[in-house]
Formats: structure tokens, C-alpha cells, sequence
DNA sequence: AAAAAATGAGACATCTTTGTCTCATGTTGA
DNA sequence: TCAACATGAGACAAAGATGTCTCATTTTTT
């Protein structure tokens, strides 16, 4: 193995997505029952992962970089900031799976994924501002506000999809269109 | 002590109280923190609460009867379900530490606090339906969405109030007009 | 004051998870 | 084929959390 090679190896790929599989039905599993589920030995996986620190790690880089390339793919021809907010929010839903396990994990000591995670939250902003310019959103609404309603309505969507009372489409649907014009229905 | 008594008893209300403030700042903190934090021994805190399972149970049953509290003596007086919701909301907030590192606990085997957790959602449904016959809500939004919704930006708003972005009054506003007429702002 | 109950401190065994190490086996590439 | 490398399985020690128990002391009640 000597040429460049940015992919993971056949052994950690399975691992991480055995990580995905187990942690998000478990987020106190341990390190054994991801190995297993990956279909290799525990020793194996403190070769490519220091510890269970190490794995969740990674495990956020990975998701990081596939809601970025998600997001990169679905905006790439929007013809608006607001009309690419509301692209990603469809687009995240379906992945949020991979996410949502990692947000109790007290990964602020990993600088790498400190730094993404803060990179992330930056790109919202500054696209959610670009949307005030648009009219998209009251510009009287404070940015981190509506980065923070995004986020947790991208949530509420996946929930009610996993729960079973909503598609995709229709989650994301219903949270653009809360953030947009809220509600409210007509008087009585 | 022969009388009948509804309250804790004085360690277990300090054990109670301890319990919020360690496991606010640390959901996965010992039971040894929670007692030191008590300022009891660890052996009395095992004499009241058979183990941490116990005792994460008797403080979601202590978080949800002060949430019950708070909101019935905020809406004893509401003009409408839909005030009464808004009534709420603002409420919550403050009161949402104690409630959120709960969230992620395995409580679904405790029927006790299953069926008030339920009960809790049935109320907050029944609300928004009636809610949405005042023409406060769409009645074409699913009543899950809306109550789903409510939860999850109620957490927003105490997230930027937790972060210093703002106020609690302001969160609240924030949140109750993300829920009535979203964030749109006027075309440029 | 005397009896009863609650507490603090500590010892102890147990269990789980974690991390390390070794060795035999299997796989890959030259 | 041969050599380098990766793996699986298992043993092992260390650390942390939990739950139980005892005993002396304090607090409360009668």
C-alpha cells in the first residue's frame, strides 16, 4: 500500500458503518457489540480506533462530510440562498439518522470535529443571512435564531418520520413550512 | 412519623435537587457525584433510590409534576387554548434544565413515567386541537407535526437562552412566532 | 432520658467496559 | 512461492460503577 489512498480500508469501513447501525439504536453500546456487528474482532478495531473516543470521531467526521457533500450536491443549482435552505433541509432528513446519536457525545474535546461542527454552523449562518438579503426571512429575526429553529425542526421532521406519521417529503414539507409562514390557519 | 406525607422526605428532596444540578451538567455523572453533591453518603442515597434507575425515574416524575404545575397555574386564567399554548411555551423554558438531560434517558421501561410522559403528549394534542378550532392553527397541519413542533422549538429557545444569544422572554417570542407566522420577512 | 430511626463512612464483592498483548491463521502483493 | 501485512480469537490486567453490608454516630420521636 503506497500510493495515496483517501479512502478507508475494507476493515474500517465496516466498522463505521457498523457504528452507525449500533450506535443509533444504542448510544451506550460498547465498542464490543460494534465490532461484532461489524463482523471483526474487538482487537481489530482498537487497531484502526485508539478507543470508543476515537471512533465517535470519526464516526462525526464521516456524517459531517456526507451531509456536506449532500448539502454541495442539492444547492449546487439553486437558484436562490433561500431556496437552498429549504433544498437542504430535504436532503438532511433522510441522513439526520447518522447524525442525531452523535449530538449527546461530548466531542467539543476532538478539535477536528469542533472545528467542522463550527464550520457547519457558520455555512448555515451565513446562508441564512444571504436569505434575509432576499427577503427570504425578516432580517429583524436574529441569525441565530432561525439557524437554531433550523436545526431543531430538521429534527422534529426526522422524528415524526421515524415515528411513522409522516414521508420524507411531507416532514420536510411541513418544517419549511413552519419556518416560512408558520401555523396559523384562517379565523373561525 | 406516622402521619400521612405527600412531600420528600428532607434527604430525599436534597438527593432530588442534587440529581438535577449533576446530571444537568453531566448526563452520564455517578451516583457517587450526585450524593456528594447531596452532601449524604453514597449508602443513602441506595436506601431511597434502589439505583440510578430509580432515581432518574423519581426526577422525570418530580420534572413533569412541576412542569404540570407551572402550566396549569400559567393557563388557569387563558382566554383561549391557542393563549393558553403561547402561556405555556413561555413557562417551559425556564424550567426546561431540568427537564432536558431526561430526554435521553431510557425511561420507557418505567410504566410509572411512561404514562405520564403520555399523558403529557395527549394533553398538549388535545390543546392544539383545540387550538386549531379557534383558527389558531391550520386545521390541514397534523396535529403530531404541530405538537412535535412545539417540543422541539421550545428546546431551541432554551438552547439560545442557554448559549447568552437571548432573553427568555425574547426566546419565547422568538418561538411562538416561528410557530404562528414564521420567520418570512418582507420581499426586498 | 430512652427508644427508634436515619445517617456517614468505609469495606467488600461483582460486573462491565476498556485497552493491551500474544499467537496462530489468513490475505495480499511482489 | 515467499514475505509482509492484516486479522481473529482469546487471555489478561486495570479502572470505574454499582450494589450490599456493617458499625459507630447523630437525629428524631416518644
Amino acid at each position: 500500500m503506497r500510493h495515496l489512498c483517501l479512502m478507508l480500508k475494507k476493515s474500517e469501513a465496516k466498522i463505521i458503518e457498523a457504528g452507525f447501525t449500533v450506535f443509533s439504536a444504542n448510544p451506550t453500546a460498547t465498542l464490543a457489540d460494534v465490532a461484532k456487528e461489524a463482523g471483526v474482532g474487538r482487537a481489530t478495531l482498537h487497531r484502526h480506533y485508539a478507543g470508543r473516543e476515537d471512533l465517535m470521531a470519526a464516526l462525526a467526521m464521516v456524517a459531517m462530510q456526507e451531509l456536506d457533500d449532500a448539502i454541495e450536491a442539492a444547492t449546487k443549482d439553486a437558484p436562490s440562498y433561500t431556496e437552498a435552505l429549504r433544498l437542504s433541509l430535504e436532503v438532511i432528513i433522510p441522513l439526520a439518522d447518522r447524525q442525531m446519536f452523535l449530538a449527546n457525545e461530548p466531542l467539543d474535546h476532538v478539535p477536528e470535529v469542533l472545528e467542522a461542527y463550527t464550520q457547519q454552523l457558520d455555512e448555515t449562518a451565513e446562508a441564512v443571512e444571504a436569505a434575509k438579503e432576499e427577503g427570504g426571512f425578516d432580517a429583524a429575526v436574529p441569525t441565530a435564531w432561525i439557524v437554531q429553529a433550523i436545526e431543531t425542526l430538521t429534527y422534529a421532521a426526522w422524528t415524526v418520520v421515524r415515528d411513522g406519521d409522516a414521508t420524507p417529503e411531507e416532514a420536510a414539507a411541513l418544517a419549511w413550512r413552519t419556518l416560512q409562514s408558520g401555523l396559523t390557519g384562517g379565523e373561525k
